[in-house]
DNA sequence: GCAGTTAGCATAACGGCGTTATGTTAAAAA
DNA sequence: TTTTTAACATAACGCCGTTATGCTAACTGC
């Protein structure tokens, strides 16, 4: 074929083939959405034969798995650009918007993250579930600061956290699956599910809406300091990321 | 091969392929989930060819929207099981009860109605997402009265649907993808955000508290109410079922 | 009753998929 | 320098959805 148009192909250790592969397979993702995610195209596109997703990734559940972390990596990028403020309500409300955020600019990666089923039989592994689960925690902590400064009801900050995660990921998947429509649009239910969260923990009205409209505001600073990310711009060099190595076909 | 033992094999028409070959599905996606759908499975489990997929259904992409208006056929048959008390907040609480009820008792279905993305690169047209929001109307109803009785604030009632509706939908996804764990189980999670729904809506804590309680209890009704269900147990005659011919191939 | 039409389905093939067995080769190890 | 090792190419296996073709039994009009 024309697998390496030039014949120097070093063959121990490329240290090109792995990023360019997940390079590769994100761009295709994101632009084509699951079903272009296949082995065969993404080495070709890549320069190279089936064999490098299997000696890179253990096959193709592995580079999907990868797709994944890269996934909670972005979002927890968007996380951790949500400064601390002193009005910890604001705060966990704008950590609701950063996610959404982040799913509608990903949406083929979230569909990955949590579609769990099918996608040629990939299913995540309890170990990958913590990794998702771990980016709660910056949540957990939010909903602290809001029980302390008695914004909410004494209790569990972890099933505020759960309850804020669930109800906004319900959201962007319905929203993502075009359920959510016209005058009912997802903008709506999302705010509106937003601030009755807060009340529904103990907020008063008033200050939950003002804090939600506070949110709002503050977003955009958000987007601007996680930016550029979308498909991965960048020359195609490693950088944060799980290390990860594939089984050997042991 | 085995296609047909006998070669009686009535030519036009036969009134047994069809509903064989979506009882089929239907089991093989509740016993072995979304993988184990492939027409060439399908087919050999009905004793038939592949092409009766294609005739009856024009393709995998058809037999699974069958499986799809089945899932929200068995949704609907919960919702009408669900009575209409004078206490309203609670028969809403009782709705949401039975929507997660249903999708623990079809995982896999509720996986493919929602799941969207994937699956033989199929996806759900604008008509079959209306068939699925038609569903929530019940729910609409239910809130409206709610706000008559003065439990909810003024408002829009269709939006309080939608809220619940994003809520459970994430909760639920969330938790067939086994990412509710240990002591912030579904479980809790669930009646937390229903509660925090209710007061968020605009009811008080003690009302809201005691409505989601009534509703645990009404749930053995509603479930016995509607079995058998499951797997679909019935001997193979066709039932309610979208009329919905396949295209021929034109 | 009969001929022509039609539609359900069997057979077989096509291209694409994930995966695997095997060979080749360049880098690391001795 | 020699041996070992691991990254990758090549080619094949079995699966998938889909399609082309042909057969035949049921409908159609006479």
């Amino acid at each position: 074929m024309l697998c390496n148009t030039v014949k120097v192909s070093p063959r121990r250790s490329n240290p090109q083939t792995r990023p360019a592969l997940v390079d590769i397979a994100a761009r295709l993702l994101a632009d084509e959405g699951p079903q272009a995610l296949s082995a065969r195209r993404i080495a070709t596109e890549a320069g190279s034969s089936t064999m490098a997703v299997y000696t890179n990734f253990g096959g193709m559940s592995g580079l999907v798995r990868e797709m994944v972390y890269e996934g909670f990596a972005r979002l927890q990028d968007y996380f951790s650009h949500v400064s601390r403020t002193a009005d910890p309500v604001a705060d966990i409300a704008l950590l609701g918007r950063a996610y959404r955020h982040n799913a509608l600019t990903n949406p083929h990666l979230y569909a990955v993250m949590f579609g769990g089923a099918s996608l040629a039989g990939f299913s995540l592994t309890a170990e990958d579930r913590q990794y998702g689960r771990y980016t709660l925690s910056t949540v957990v902590e939010c909903a602290t600061r809001c029980i302390t400064a008695e914004r909410f009801r004494a209790g569990d900050a972890e099933l505020v956290a759960h309850q804020l995660w669930t109800a906004i990921h319900g959201l962007v998947t319905l929203e993502l699956g075009e359920y959510l429509i016209e005058p009912f649009d997802a903008d709506r239910v999302f705010e509106a599910q937003l601030t009755g969260l807060m009340i529904g923990a103990g907020d008063t009205l008033e200050e939950a809406t003002r804090s939600v409209a506070s949110s709002r505001r503050r977003l955009k600073k958000v987007v601007e300091g996680v930016r550029p990310d979308p498909v991965d711009d960048r020359p195609a060099g490693d950088r944060r990321r799980r290390p990860r190595q594939a089984a050997p076909a042991g």
